[in-house]
RNA sequence: GGGCCCGUAGCUCAGUCUGGUUAGAGCAUCGGCCUUUUAAGCCGAGAGUCGCGGGUUCAAAUCCCGUCGGGCCCGCCA
């Protein structure tokens, strides 16, 4: 086993064991890239040699990003972050001159293990066989797995400027890509059993293979029991398997599988590694559980160089995505799915969400959303050079990373904070109406039309659907209130009492009286207004006046403002 | 027992790799201005022992060592 150091090129050659910083700052020396994926590829490019031999890199062609996903589960945003932060690295690549390529990997060979909510009919005795094989439930694709793969694919591409290679495993097992792998892999057993040994508590069983086949007599690919490997053949016994929470139930099938003809697939530790061999993968996403020595990403890493003969790729370790400070996961009804998303945002603020640090927790919550847009409307600001910041190195990263969360050209700045669309969303509801209270608030650049109007849109999905808190709401009684008011206020809220109650108001038309009334009843105009916001919402506070009140039930108001005014 | 990440203003964070003027931003808060943009705009303010303790240095949020708190991970399977 090399430990031997490889000087200058970011990377020491470590013993099994031994950690790898992911503290996003590569070891290099020299580097200049501000943003983690500029740093990504140079680290990529500038890699020499192998990690765990001392042995000088092959000619990459072109770099390839992988990301894979298994698709036994559903997909939320957070099962987003490994491919957008893939292609992020595929983009700062092409940046940097070189030709690189993201590809996207369905795990559709793996096992069905669990039956989602919501999946309709009785999948139960399909639990361990390949997804690829489970029939589609909804009863519109050929499989379990076509049905999530093309809802992937459809969602991925609203969120990716550079358009993945798909691969199914499935396919790639049948047509016989992995076969000089799986070869390689059983010609050079007794060595992959000792690098999965050295990781191991226990040491594997004698017999044992790292491909598994599919049973030929049930069809599941969890249950064949492999007994014993005679140098051409794995025997196997189709046993029970336990889930976490399901069985797979075995056949009881006794039968042999040529691991170079017949259907299965390899585990998952070598599994991993034939792949990045396969698609010579330079750079792959995982998330930061796999940092820990021992991981599967390092099993699969030296079983890649030392047996395979093909260098390990460049890890992009992140941190995940957490919802209200909590992991997202079904059980905690907490998952956020892609069209959820998008209906109250653009991809672009998911891609900014997950393009910032690597290795720093997200937490994203619905309530949040506004500050993300905040946040997002400064960095675009400082992109377009309308916002200047101290820091030039700051600046650049503000910049990369606002590039980097675009698809195609880069959105222009809205002057529109989301919670004031939020306001808008909730008192306009025509086109016209909108435009002309943007008009009114200095909110309104007649190029960005559209974009502000769609702004408002997802403004007003995001309060129904998230924000109840922000649904203006009438206070119920003015007991709270009554005291505040000064004689002064109570005379104004007469006056315009007697005045709206003469006849119907137009917004604009009430909007001008008030301060008439005001100075009428003897009042500052900022006082009127308080008044009117006090009895009406309860706060000192509230939406443009005049449009306000006029858009309230007419009698409900006057009510209101005759008991106020005693 | 071990590993990785995070800990900077009330909140969300930037700045840490490459040490260097009084540590920044947004939101929130508070104050001022506005007879017509009243949840807006403009002006201003308060607010931080940069988790804590050592060390290196002329100089530390930044580098090193230790420590505390939070998160994730360290049988098998994927």
């Amino acid at each position: 086993m090399s430990s031997s150091t490889v000087a200058g090129c970011g990377w020491r050659t470590t013993p099994a064991g031994e950690a790898y910083s992911t503290s996003g700052y590569p070891r290099s020396r020299g580097s200049m890239a501000v943003f983690w994926a500029d740093r990504k590829a140079e680290e990529i490019r500038g890699r020499r040699k192998f990690h765990y031999l001392d042995r000088e890199l092959p000619e990459f062609e072109r770099y390839v990003v992988k990301s894979s996903a298994s698709i036994s589960g559903v997909l939320h945003i957070g099962r987003l972050s490994d491919t957008i932060r893939g292609e992020s690295v595929v983009r700062a690549l092409r940046d940097a001159g070189e030709e690189a390529a993201l590809i996207w990997v369905a795990e559709d060979m793996d096992p069905l293990r669990k039956i989602p909510e919501g999946v309709p009919g009785e999948l139960e005795e399909y639990i361990g066989t390949p997804v690829s094989s489970t029939p589609d439930p909804w009863g519109c694709h050929s499989s379990y797995a076509e049905h999530h793969v093309s809802e992937y694919l459809e969602v991925m591409g609203e969120f990716l400027e550079v358009e993945p290679e798909r691969y199914s495993m499935r396919e790639e097992y049948r047509r016989g890509s992995f076969r000089p792998y799986i070869k390689k892999l059983l010609e050079n057993l007794e060595l992959v059993v000792e690098i999965l040994n050295k990781y191991r508590k226990e040491p594997l069983e004698g017999g044992w293979s790292p491909f598994t086949p599919v049973c030929k007599s049930c069809g599941r690919i969890i249950t064949p029991r492999v007994e014993r490997f005679d140098g051409r053949k794995v025997h196997y016994r189709c046993r029970d398997y336990s889930f976490e929470k399901h069985i797979a139930r075995g056949c009881g099938y006794e039968g042999e599988a040529d691991p170079l003809r017949d259907e299965g697939k390899l585990m998952w530790k070598s599994e991993w590694a034939a792949q990045w061999a396969r698609w010579r993968v330079a750079s792959e996403g995982a998330g930061k559980e796999y940092v820990v020595p021992g991981s599967a990403w390092w099993v699969n890493a030296e079983i890649c160089e030392r047996v395979l003969g093909f260098p390990m790729p460049v890890p992009i370790f992140y941190e995940h995505l957490m919802v209200a400070g909590e992991k997202m996961s079904a059980s905690l009804g907490n998952v956020i799915y892609p069209r959820e998303w998008l209906r109250v945002a653009p991809p672009q603020l998911l891609r900014f969400l997950y393009n910032k640090k690597l290795m720093k927790t997200r937490s994203f919550s619905w309530r949040e959303l506004p500050k993300l847009y905040d946040e997002y409307d400064y960095v675009a600001r400082v992109y377009h050079g309308m916002e200047s910041v101290d820091n030039e190195r700051e600046e650049e990263h503000l910049r990369r990373l606002y590039e980097m969360s675009q698809i195609g050209e880069p959105q222009p700045a809205l002057p529109l904070p989301f919670s004031h669309a939020a306001l808008v969303a909730q008192l306009f509801s025509s086109r016209e109406a909108i435009l002309a209270s943007l008009k009114r608030s200095g909110h309104y650049v007649e190029e960005l039309e559209e974009e502000l109007l769609r702004r408002v849109a997802y403004a007003r999905e995001w309060v129904v659907r998230h924000a109840p808190e922000r649904k203006l709401s009438l206070l119920e009684s003015l007991d709270d209130v009554r005291d505040t008011l000064s004689p002064e206020q109570r005379r104004f809220l007469r006056l315009l009492h007697e005045w709206l109650s003469q006849g119907e108001r137009s917004g604009e038309e009430i909007q001008e009286k008030i301060f008439l009334l005001a100075e009428e009843a003897g009042v500052k105009a900022p006082l009127a207004f308080r008044a009117i916001y006090l009895v009406t919402l309860g706060s000192p506070r509230g939406p443009r006046a005049g449009p306000f009140l006029a858009s309230l039930d007419r009698d409900w108001l006057l009510t209101r403002l005759r008991e106020a005014g005693e």
